[in-house]
DNA sequence: CTTAATGTTCCCCA
DNA sequence: TTGGGGAACATTAA
């Protein structure tokens, strides 16, 4: 479920729960749940809670938690466990759940914080995001989804985004020039950011940490909207098959 | 019963 | 070496 836009605001609603606090219990209910050894966590105070991409991180007194949510992790402040928390870390004054029905999410635990993906696409300069995007030349959705690329954006993001640059999805990322590469970083920086205020996309089963929904699945103007009239030029929104993930654009808008 | 789902990794081929 | 296709992971809902 999460994108850059719900793991901003997982941090956001799950920060002022648990930094500074203490952990005085971790529990583990599934051996996947685990990646890699981690170490004694009781007693370790959580100093600040803060995403890398689509990643949360929970920075400790030493080393770093880092938490991936994939497709249907959630990380949830006080609520009873359920038949999908996949662990819990607990604090004096309550506890966290990590509820993950696919079951394809991890804890991790690093030395040093993660620096290994791509650029963060809300710190990137326009320049050079242009000759970022130049040095490949593969398709446009499958650059922007590549976390080695750029780290945060996933599919809905990127076909929202896409639509508001009017660029396909197939666009050669080696023939974009400096205007539309201008036109596709500021589009990026306004879904993004209109997300983040509006609490990320709540589709099928995404929350916050105090379990609220967010709101930006209202503004959606072609994800999960096959068929539906473009807002921008009334053609129906069409849906292929792109680097492997449903996408959706318009084809009047957004052509080659 | 089939298909698709907000993700990532790994294997294979050109 | 690079890019792309497909499978795999596990679960639910339409």
């Amino acid at each position: 479920m999460p994108e850059l836009p719900e793991a901003e605001t997982i941090c956001r609603t799950l920060g002022p729960h648990v930094e500074g606090r203490r952990i005085t219990a971790a529990k583990f209910f599934t051996a996947r749940v685990r990646l890699g050894s981690l170490p004694e966590l009781n007693g370790r105070t959580v100093r600040r809670i803060h995403r890398y991409g689509k990643q949360v991180v929970a920075d400790l007194d030493r080393g770093h938690l880092v938490i991936q949510l994939r497709m249907t992790g959630l990380l949830l402040w006080n609520r009873s466990p359920g038949a999908h928390t996949r662990a819990v870390l607990e604090f004096p004054h309550g506890h966290v759940c990590f509820d993950d029905i696919r079951q394809f999410g991890s804890i991790r635990w690093l030395e040093a914080p993660p620096d290994h993906l791509g650029p963060d696409p809300l710190e990137i300069p326009p320049d050079a995001f242009h000759r970022h995007l130049r040095r490949h030349r593969s398709q446009l959705k499958r650059l922007l989804l590549d976390q080695n690329c750029l780290r945060g954006l996933g599919n809905i993001y990127v076909d929202e985004i896409l639509h508001r640059a009017r660029l396909h999805p197939r666009t050669r990322t080696d023939r974009l020039g400096p205007a539309r590469t201008r036109r596709l970083h500021e589009a990026m920086r306004a879904i993004l950011t209109s997300a983040i205020k509006a609490g990320g996309s709540s589709i099928s089963d995404y929350v916050d940490a105090n379990g609220r929904k967010g709101t930006f699945q209202l503004q959606h103007q072609v994800y999960g909207k096959a068929g539906v009239p473009c807002p921008r030029c009334a053609t129906p929104i069409r849906r292929i098959l792109a680097s492997q993930r449903g996408t959706h654009y318009c084809p009047r808008c957004q052509r080659m």
